[in-house]
DNA sequence: ACTTTAAAAGATAAAAAGGTCTTAATATAT
DNA sequence: ATATATTAAGACCTTTTTATCTTTTAAAGT
């Protein structure tokens, strides 16, 4: 019921290439990285597994980098939280039970259950560019980065 | 906003302890790892520091084991929780952005804040004991074994 | 007192997660 | 063709979490 930073760190990622890139306007580990706080190496390691999983798209070489092509641009966040640590963290019972359902729901299963349910359908049920123009709609900014001033 | 595998173990076997022993009653840590399947050696550490903690008690020697006092039944589970994780992973952001609230919510924060609330209010608002008794008034059994034959 | 039983304490080990570094491959521009 | 910028791949390191082992301490029964 929880991601791992690795997710995390896709996630904000992804979202910040729907935004800011393009096949035109490719962008480099070096410079997400910067952008969104997160150590670089690691990020150039997920990166190659969400171009694998085509979440992503990369070219190599001068001008080259990431960027969302159309086709990646419709998938949505749980496609990148599968790719990067799989389904069952998710799914799993709060409490660690190996069976836990309604018919043998541990002491917080029914405060969980619709709380998983929404959570997944908010990760489903808008693609990627959905996803991203909402923040940006919003005038969100998704950083790792400490915000405030003198902190 | 996730539980340790070591904080899963110690409210399991806090609420076992409730159900089944008392100061009469002291329970070792072999038979209660083996109730629960959880490894015994671990489970020991877990238990050292509840004690510490006064979410437990002990005693050594022979008909020695750890049990709870009336004292001890009037923590609730995130007594535990604190004691053995700290309330800091309870409270972060899903997406682990370092500032998310209200006022700079994450996309999900809206989602993720009444859930928080009402598990933390699940973990707050009864004592183990009440927990305890809930759990047994239901029938439900709180272990990590598989449960269900032949699998 | 002695023996036994069980927890306490602390050292150690194994596994998983997070993070870094080096070299190779490849695309682009000159 | 060559130089350069950038990802790809894989080996490696570090930290945290999970788990084990060994020795010490203490309580209880005989």
């Amino acid at each position: 019921m929880m991601l791992s930073r690795a997710s995390k760190y896709a996630i904000l990622s992804t979202l910040f290439l729907a935004e800011h890139s393009s096949e035109e306007k490719k962008i480099s580990v070096k410079v997400i990285a910067e952008s969104i706080d997160v150590p670089s190496p690691f990020l150039a390691k997920l990166f190659q597994q969400l171009v694998r999983g085509k979440i992503i798209s990369s070219t190599k070489g001068p001008n080259g980098g990431f960027y969302l092509t159309e086709a990646n641009g419709t998938r949505n966040v749980l496609d990148i939280i599968e790719n990067i640590d799989g389904l069952t963290k998710l799914n799993d019972c709060f409490l660690g039970l190996n069976e836990c359902d309604g018919a043998n729901p541990c002491p917080v299963h029914f405060i969980v259950e619709p709380f998983k349910e929404n959570i997944l359908g908010k990760f489903r049920d808008k693609t990627i560019i959905e996803f991203a123009q909402e923040i940006s709609e919003k005038g969100r900014v998704l950083t790792l980065k400490d915000i405030s001033p003198g902190k």
